[in-house]
DNA sequence: AGCACGCCGACT
DNA sequence: GTCGGCGTGCTC
């Protein structure tokens, strides 16, 4: 039927593979264009027809041949772009990426292109400032880019810079980046989300009085779509941003600067559930342009990595300047009374009246974990989320700190109706409330989730004002251990560090570690009398002992042991498939469907092992029931996985009331 | 994912 | 009689 009409006399019907953002197995579909009409749509975005509704999607190959198979063919409705907006390499990209994130490739694409509808000026990327001075190398910064250098020669592509907070890890990619740029070639210098904020985008803006883009959270789609453009005629020649900068369209990309290689913010956490890490290693991969990665604390893949030697280990072992290692001290909480110990509460007090600056680290907000009635046993809960409301005394409310969800405290047990309810945990507002009464002279800070409620302004403010000795102690969470410096600050007090030990995941000793050193390395950057006190009932865990005796590598050693002998990442691979859905039975049964599909093509291999399909830990968020399949397969077997995984993806048939998302190399299980 | 089509229950 | 519930099937 359609034959007729796509080979009519003198117009030139030409065929444009189109892949839209849809969740099938397969997002490719053919649609006509005439040459005369439309020039040249590789590359561009163009709107379809799709089924009955209207929809934007890629063209990323074009033929002259219209394709096998007896369908009819819709005509492009319209092209978008006047000029490309992905390039062959995006292509690629994406389609690696679909194959081991296992979302459609139109899924992938379409994170890659802000969808914009017209174009704006981009934020102003010209900022001439003053220049930071040049700092004068280090002895271990000359070496570690001469040994940089020397593996380039070689023929190596992947590079570890290892070194502790302080210790001068800017300074190397800095260098690094300018030797490229001066022969003209694009850098892209990835850092976690926190990081990004002011200090860097400033000292880099000012460093490279040259072309730089930063990718914030901030720019509109309008602003995003301009930086691509500028990214892509190779007007731009260093692109700073988070997880998502992995996609910008280079020209001519010479290396990839990937700060805080560790950081959780660079997994993607919906949909295309990727890690930029493994994008950049592609990408590094097509442009034969070498990646180099960094930490003070590496994860547990790369460190497999370096000591495989598939990277080149670049070591800064120490601070530079008048930096040193503070002192660290471990609390036993254990018989302990209260939640700030006496030890604790001694020292805090002696740099108070020094004048100096404390930093209380508590990772989790509110008043209370948990209130529980005494009499039945009866615990609050949050109607939508199978998890414990929090209290929050201040506002006098319970929360739920999945789903937002808040309630006012109850008077009586709402089962029991009885008085006798009381709280158990605690959180930085009750610690707050503790300190205060404490050190009722002192002035105290709170910098929480709570407090600054995404205004990224007050957490800058809260900050500033403490660096500025306005403040004498900053009480946060997570916010405060990440990136910044405090060169006020002299003592550190973890004020429990149980939390993230007890976590059940096997990554809750790494996780402890990296946070413990993080928190740590907020002291005694530019002076040598930091002090630490991490309050724990756990002392023998490995995390905590590592911490206290500042030995990393024996940590390390005896984590990684453990791993290989259950089989765990990095010795292994995980895919994690999650179905959720509103109906309880529904999802169960899905999730149990999709084992039964799965496990045929187990059942005689080795090397890869399948879980039965369980309820997540947290059952329900938001009133979705949460079921999960989690495999693991050996390094041997990873790629028989993912072949598996594309079958899985083309045939299983789920329940239309259930979503199945696979998360091929998860960070948590929940 | 959406959107159409199709087949059963409780309304004017 | 028909409005609308959501099961099923398809998308170049």
């Amino acid at each position: 039927m359609g034959r007729l009409k796509d080979h009519r006399e003198g117009s030139k019907l030409k065929y444009a593979l189109v892949t839209l953002a849809v969740p099938l197995y397969n997002s490719t579909f053919t649609y006509s264009y005439d040459e005369k009409e439309v020039p040249s749509p590789l590359y561009k975005r163009v709107s379809v027809d799709f089924n009955h509704r209207k929809m934007t999607g890629f063209v990323i190959e074009t033929s002259d041949d219209r394709p096998e198979g007896d369908y009819e063919i819709k005509g492009i409705k319209r092209v978008l772009d006047n000029e490309e907006v992905i390039n062959e390499e995006l292509v690629r990209l994406a389609k690696d990426m679909s194959y081991l994130y296992k979302n459609s490739i139109g899924q992938c694409l379409s994170l890659m292109v802000p969808n914009a509808k017209r174009d704006v000026d981009a934020a102003p990327f010209f900022e001439e400032g003053d220049f930071t001075p040049i700092e004068k190398l280090s002895e271990a910064q000359e070496r570690v880019i001469a040994e940089y250098k020397k593996g380039v020669r070689e023929g190596r592509r992947l590079f570890y810079l290892y070194g502790v907070t302080g210790s001068g890890k800017s300074e190397v990619y800095l260098r690094l980046a300018e030797d490229v740029i001066k022969e003209g070639g694009q850098v892209l210098y990835m850092v976690p989300e926190i990081t990004l904020s002011e200090q860097l985008s400033k000292s880099v803006k000012s460093r490279f009085h040259s072309r730089v883009q930063i990718l914030h959270s901030s720019l509109t789609p309008a602003q995003r779509l301009k930086s691509a453009r500028l990214v892509k005629s190779g007007d731009v020649d260093i692109v700073i941003g988070a997880r998502s900068a992995v996609f910008a369209p280079f020209k001519n990309l010479k290396l990839i600067i990937m700060d805080e290689e560790h950081e959780s913010s660079y997994k993607a956490s919906n949909a295309p559930r990727y890690h930029a890490r493994q994008l950049a290693q592609l990408r590094s991969k097509y442009n034969d342009a070498p990646l180099i990665m960094g930490s003070a604390t590496p994860s547990f893949e790369c460190y497999r990595l370096m000591r495989e030697g598939k990277l080149v280990t670049l070591s800064l072992p120490r601070r530079i300047g008048k930096g040193a290692f503070p002192l660290i001290r471990i609390v036993n909480t254990l018989g302990q009374k209260g939640n700030i110990s006496r030890i604790l509460q001694d020292e805090m007090r002696c740099e108070l009246d020094k004048g100096n600056g404390v930093i209380l680290f508590l990772n989790r907000r509110g008043y209370s974990n948990a209130i529980t009635c005494n009499s039945c046993g009866e615990v609050m809960k949050c109607p939508h989320c199978s998890i414990s409301l929090t209290y929050h005394k201040k506002s006098g409310i319970l929360k739920c700190h999945s789903c937002g969800y808040v309630t006012s405290l109850p008077d009586v047990c709402p089962s029991c109706k009885s008085h006798d309810l009381s709280s158990s945990g605690f959180g930085t507002e009750r610690i707050e409330e503790e300190l205060r009464s404490l050190y009722p002279f002192a002035r105290i800070a709170r910098l929480d989730g709570d407090v600054v409620q995404g205004d990224r302004k007050q957490v800058s403010e809260i900050l500033s004002s403490f660096e500025k000795g306005e403040v004498d102690i900053l009480l946060g969470t997570q916010m405060i251990a990440k990136g910044l410096n405090f060169p006020k600050a002299t003592l550190v007090g973890v004020v429990n560090a149980d939390q993230g030990i007890f976590l059940p995941d096997f990554r809750a000793n790494e996780r402890s570690f990296e946070l413990l050193q993080q928190v740590s390395g907020r002291v005694g950057r530019y002076r040598d009398d930091g002090r630490v006190i991490i309050q724990t009932s756990q002392v023998a865990n490995p995390a905590i002992r590592a911490v206290e005796l500042n030995d990393p590598e024996e940590f390390y050693r005896s984590e990684m042991e453990d791993r290989r002998k259950i089989g765990y990442p990095p010795y292994s691979r995980m895919v994690n498939i999650r179905i959720r859905g509103k109906n309880e039975e529904r999802t169960e049964r899905t999730a149990e469907a999709a084992e039964s599909f799965l496990s045929p093509y187990f059942q005689d291999r080795n090397g890869i092992e399948m879980y039965p399909a369980t309820s997540s830990l947290i059952e329900m968020i938001n009133n979705y029931w949460r079921y999960h399949v989690l495999i693991i397969a050996e390094d041997s077997s990873f790629s028989y996985l993912l072949k598996v995984l594309e079958t899985f993806r083309a045939s299983f048939k789920a329940d239309p009331s259930t979503q199945v998302e696979i998360d091929t190399d998860p960070l948590d299980m929940f």
